[in-house]
DNA sequence: TTCCAGGGGTAGA
DNA sequence: TCTACCCATGGA
């Protein structure tokens, strides 16, 4: 077992953002509330599949404890394990002008005292793509198992649960044989078909988190993608640093009637006209409104 | 049995 | 650009 660990932005806070949203119930991430830890399953380059303790230190670190590697951590793999992570945490993305910005408007003064805000991602774009097609039109509950096991096809770690598949795996696999491991019903072969397309380098989707790029550019790739609409689109476009996409779904709906008195919104254009004021940062905005209704839930 | 979920593709206007 | 209709999956 071998411990390091990586810095972190002035306001980062750990357990924010690993609970920003649903990704850290999904493997091979496995979140631990009790011990404020985050666990995850995870393939190097070279192969080996280890496991990683994450958690925070007292001094804006965040500690990284691996465990399964055979032959100790070479510098490579642990400048390897932390570009990960930083794409994971969003470490490089600064959020001063959005807290500057929610602090002029009261009701969204929790953001700034939570920390909320910054997004947990998969390390991959691959990942958070795939995990992102398996949230569209159906349960949160079926996405989690969907995505369970879709990633018991990745490689297994020695001491129990699998790497997220990379996308030569899923290529590999004949379509009807995904679908009947998976069982993501006609997302199956959306899967399998972005899957091909980045394993036969036809698709570069890591290329897409170049900060050069711009989000009406980056929108349009994604929804070019079969299987990814306005709200999958949206989604991705947070994970990856662009906030001035909403991604209405029927969450979204339901946290704009909460906070307008139990008053549902006419039509989606209505909402997007509520977000309009909040520029390049509307689509975080429109997501801390679902994390409240959900904090208010539990 | 029917409805629907953290919607999207397609055809047709 | 908008609408109607279809799409698998499984829980309620």
């Amino acid at each position: 077992m071998t411990t390091f660990t990586i810095p972190t932005p002035p306001a980062f806070r750990f357990w924010p953002t690993v609970t920003s949203h649903g990704w850290y119930v999904l493997s091979p991430f496995q979140a631990d509330a009790e011990a404020r830890t985050l666990g995850r399953i995870h393939q190097l380059d070279d192969g080996q599949v280890v496991r990683l303790i994450l958690r925070a230190d007292a001094d804006q670190h965040i500690v990284v404890q691996v465990e399964g590697l055979q032959n100790g951590l070479a510098p490579a793999q642990r400048n390897e394990i932390s570009r990960a992570l930083t794409n994971s945490f969003n470490l490089d993305r600064d959020l001063s002008d959005f807290y500057a910005l929610v602090r002029r408007h009261p009701r969204y003064q929790w953001i700034e005292d939570r920390a909320a805000g910054r997004m947990l991602a998969a390390p991959t774009v691959w990942e958070d793509l795939a995990k992102t097609l398996l949230t569209t039109n159906t349960t949160w509950n079926l996405t989690q198992q969907m995505n369970a096991r879709l990633t018991t096809l990745g490689t297994a770690y020695t001491a129990g649960g699998h790497a997220f598949p990379t996308p030569e795996r899923i290529a590999a696999l004949p379509p009807d044989d995904l679908n009947t491991h998976v069982r993501a019903g006609y997302r199956g072969a959306y899967l399998h078909q972005l899957a091909a397309r980045i394993a036969a380098g036809e698709l570069d989707v890591e290329s897409w988190r170049d900060p050069a790029l711009p989000s009406t550019e980056l929108y349009q790739r994604v929804k070019g993608l079969k299987g990814f609409g306005d709200y999958a689109a949206g989604s991705l476009l947070k994970l990856l640093g662009h906030f001035d996409r909403l991604a209405t779904d029927t969450e979204c709906r339901a946290a704009y009637k909460a906070i307008h008195n139990g008053v549902p919104a006419q039509s989606d254009a209505e909402i997007a006209a509520y977000y309009q004021p909040f520029g390049l940062w509307r689509g975080l905005v429109q997501w801390m409104d679902v994390m409240e209704s959900s904090l208010k839930d539990s």
